[in-house]
DNA sequence: ACTGCGGCGATCCTATAGGAAAGTGGATCG
DNA sequence: CGATCCACTTTCCTATAGGATCGCCGCAGT
């Protein structure tokens, strides 16, 4: 039963850094939200599945877990992580609340390369949220297009980030916005305030150009929290 | 050269959940400032010195890798991550004032539990700042009293954290806890503030008891504030 | 009929072996 | 004498095999 006959010519990924590709691959299945919470993992399979050794896998999965997208039971395995409670829920906009507006607040005044970014990012956010409101006029709920808009929506504030040059506060971001993404796929069934973000996320840029009457600061602390408020009135009409 | 006869009757460790323990091992080694920055951690000589396979100390390793505490290089292995440069300390600390300041204002108001844990853990502070004092008065620094003094100081703060009842700030404070404790190996020489962040947590302690005119929020800043300058000034100095 | 228990399958966990790439040293040629 | 090339060593990286553990199903006993 044993077939050391073949080479491995590596054929499902091409000789690039196993561990990470692993990482990335298994990264986008659970953000596609292909599998449910809860799912478990089984390294083996995995392996099997993307033809590599359970090694690479077992080392993706331990840095799946200090994002936490995968949960691990000791001598039980890897599952999916639960989908966040309505405690979790409320504690995560609140740190994002923080972040956000400390980060709006270290990247004031801005220069501009950030007001240039900035007004790229809104535009694409708010013709992807264009699009989707098209398509939803038209009755459908296009996944594409959700998923590009939030995808926008994320770069937006990923801009405010980058430019207030701390890396742990932009990592930190990083590791909320995995939970982020595992919230929206909670909620995916529609977009239903493309509108008022879009408003907000020009009234953030203009406040980093000088304009209006509210600092960068105030401007995301309401952004963050319209989003919050809408949000938890949505899961509460669902 | 093969000497397989032994059953490995697992003399470094007990047979006990192998990874987080090989895992804890290479934390406190890299903790207790033995390690050199930049100095290389092999795998497989790691995996000797505690007798156990090269895969645990990969997976702790991976484990690592996310703290921050280790950098790993393509095909060229794990090394002691570099010393904290100026600009990351700079940051470090706005971080640090971000999450602290936000944990501060979130426990607020306190109820008598966090009192009460307040005033032990800064009890154990000033009694170990005191003992800091006692020994660096007769001349001598004695490593053990600073270990437990940064240790007592850290305690304080996470009162704080655990009051604020949010998980993800918890996460966020004890991923930076590893990084300042990175920091204090640079100037472990001595500690010399110690009466002013003695007397800056009981600003804190009495602000949380409703006395005195400044909010803990604003106890907590000029805290942070207060050691980021004593520290700034007295690397300055080294 | 219900509960305790023992075998069985699946999976995880650890160990060992082999192939590949990078660093290092010495030898050779200009 | 210096630079370059080559071979060697070391280490990482991946693959495979075996031991241990957990959950489950059937069975016996009360």
């Amino acid at each position: 039963m044993t077939m050391p006959s073949h080479p491995a010519p590596r054929r499902g990924v091409e000789r690039r850094g196993l561990r990470d590709h692993v990482y990335e691959l298994i990264l986008e299945l659970l953000l596609s939200g292909e599998v449910e919470p809860g799912a478990r993992l089984a390294i083996d399979t995995i392996a099997r599945q993307l033809d590599v050794s359970p090694t690479p896998v077992r080392e993706a999965l331990v840095h799946l877990e200090r994002t936490g997208l995968v949960t691990r039971e000791a001598l039980k395995g890897y599952r999916v992580a639960p989908p966040l409670g309505s405690e979790e829920l409320a504690e995560l906009f609140e740190a994002r609340l923080v972040l956000e507006t400390a980060a709006a607040r270290l990247a004031t005044p801005a220069g501009p390369d950030l007001v240039a970014q900035l007004g790229e990012a809104q535009q694409r956010h708010r013709e992807a949220g264009e699009r989707v409101v098209e398509a939803l006029d038209a009755g459908r709920v296009d996944l594409a297009l959700t998923t590009e808009y939030f995808a926008a929506d994320t770069d937006f504030h990923a801009v405010v980030f980058r430019a207030c040059g701390n890396r742990y506060l932009v990592g930190m971001s990083e590791s909320l916005g995995a939970q982020l993404h595992r919230m929206r796929q909670s909620a995916l069934r529609g977009v239903t305030d493309v509108h008022e973000a879009v408003a907000e996320h020009a009234a953030v840029a203009d406040a980093f150009r000088g304009l209006g009457e509210l600092t960068p600061e105030q401007a995301m602390e309401r952004h963050i929290v319209g989003v919050r408020t809408r949000s938890l009135a949505q899961a509460g009409r669902g």
